[in-house]
DNA sequence: TCAAAAGTGTTCTGTTTACACCCATGG
DNA sequence: CCATGGGTGTAAACAGAACACTTTTGA
């Protein structure tokens, strides 16, 4: 094969474009499209979700599909993926975290696409969504979701297991609570990401051993006619015993 | 900014080259290089390494740098990670998996690169190497590498925590190790890989009980007088036992 | 005969699991 | 006064950690 246009091309674009003026060291390189997709997880105190648009542009218009948007060279991939967040939900200061990067050669029909999957954990219920794409956006039972277009069925699989993963071993799942929750909605979310049914008194007495919630003296009358204790989650307690103690979150 | 003349050579790049003959949906996005990084892990029976080579070209012509390439538009990136690894040490067959994606925006002074770093695991003793770097190439124990250009440090930290992670609940390590070892190669190597002493009997139980090595008639009469029973990894036993029972190897 | 590594089980401790009844309240 | 979810402890099973002596054989 002669790449010696596209050769050219290249030298052409970045010379005369790169904005920190650049050595161009690799000009005979390929150069890829680098996506970003994400997978936002949420959590409406009974179930896990997540949320998907319908896709407005082409190619696979009007199917369901993950948030993503495309790497500018003046940020770097977690940037991105804030961007791409902000920009479709309004949300911003979310918890994200890089998953794994998608390159099948044909994954996107539309162009070779190369894409880093991130996933989010963002409280349902405290958060007002106002992005441009939110007319088309749906929460969707984790259990229930739709086929999506490319891989990003495959994606959420990954981002399961990560999420399942990580709940494990960090107080990640407060993420995804509002400030002030129930021992019955941490419960109901640990069950969600394990996808199993947990000893309701085990799990209080594992969750309380932690000594990392607070119990507060307001209840939450609205399940309940008993009503049920409030807790909020102390970080600095949290990252105190982790550095002091090399406490590690075990549930 | 204006993007116009940028714009027009993207288009005529994509129109002109594809070999797919995709059609360019997402013109107005800007490309990047993407490169693959390897990080290669060795075990010499006594001590885990890294695979690094003294880089020959510039920038950082002379540093010691982990072995990578770029991404083609022929090929995945573990079908680049395989080629990388396979022309510069002509190992081919070689289990590897892919780390984490980097993306800091100046994190390769010769110009905007993103890498997406992979982490491979060979037996130092059992490959023959004859790639195109070789002479340049250096094993390092894993406790004594040396500073390395651009974030190559940071991605040999993140496969040194995959690999323990990994270790603990899959049989990789046997991937590490030649055909036939002792069980003292196999405790060595574990003792590196989680970075703490293990005790002898309570490992050989731990093993033992996993029901998942053939014990040879064989001995290895190199290191002690009385010798030492060699053993094979049974895949075949491995694979049927997960699939059959669920089981979980679990150091 | 001795130095050097190989091989081998039991006890103890801490963690995980299983399990059932009373409490408080609003309707 | 009763239906509903909230709150609480103990015993058994299991897994992980600690621990020391005998065997083999080449030099």
């Amino acid at each position: 094969m002669d790449f010696s246009i596209h050769k050219k091309i290249i030298d052409l674009e970045v010379v005369e474009e790169d904005p920190n003026m650049q050595l161009n060291y690799y000009q005979k390189e390929d150069q890829v499209l680098l996506a970003v997709d994400c997978i936002i997880f949420g959590f409406d105190k009974e179930k896990l979700k997540i949320l998907l648009i319908k896709r407005n542009f082409d190619p696979e218009k009007g199917k369901w599909s993950l948030i993503g948007g495309f790497l500018k060279k003046t940020e770097d991939l977690d940037q991105a993926a804030e961007r791409v967040l902000e920009t479709l939900t309004g949300l911003n200061d979310i918890y994200l975290e890089q998953l794994h990067t998608y390159s099948k050669i044909d994954r996107d029909p539309g162009q070779r696409t190369i894409s880093v999957a991130y996933y989010a954990l963002i409280d349902v219920d405290n958060y007002r969504f106002d992005g441009i794409q939110i007319d088309s956006a749906h929460w969707f039972d984790i259990k229930e979701a739709p086929h999506l277009i490319f891989d990003h069925n495959e994606m959420i699989e990954k981002a399961k297991a990560r999420l399942k993963r990580r709940a494990l071993t960090k107080p990640i799942g407060f993420e995804l609570l509002p400030e002030k929750f129930t021992m019955r909605q941490l419960q109901n979310l640990y069950e969600c990401i394990l996808d199993k049914k947990l000893d309701k008194r085990n799990f209080i007495n594992k969750i309380n051993s932690l000594d990392i919630l607070v119990k507060l003296d307001e209840k939450d009358m609205s399940v309940s006619r008993k009503g049920a204790y409030l807790y909020v989650f102390d970080k600095d307690k949290y990252e105190k015993k982790v550095q002091e103690d090399g406490f590690i979150f075990k549930i």
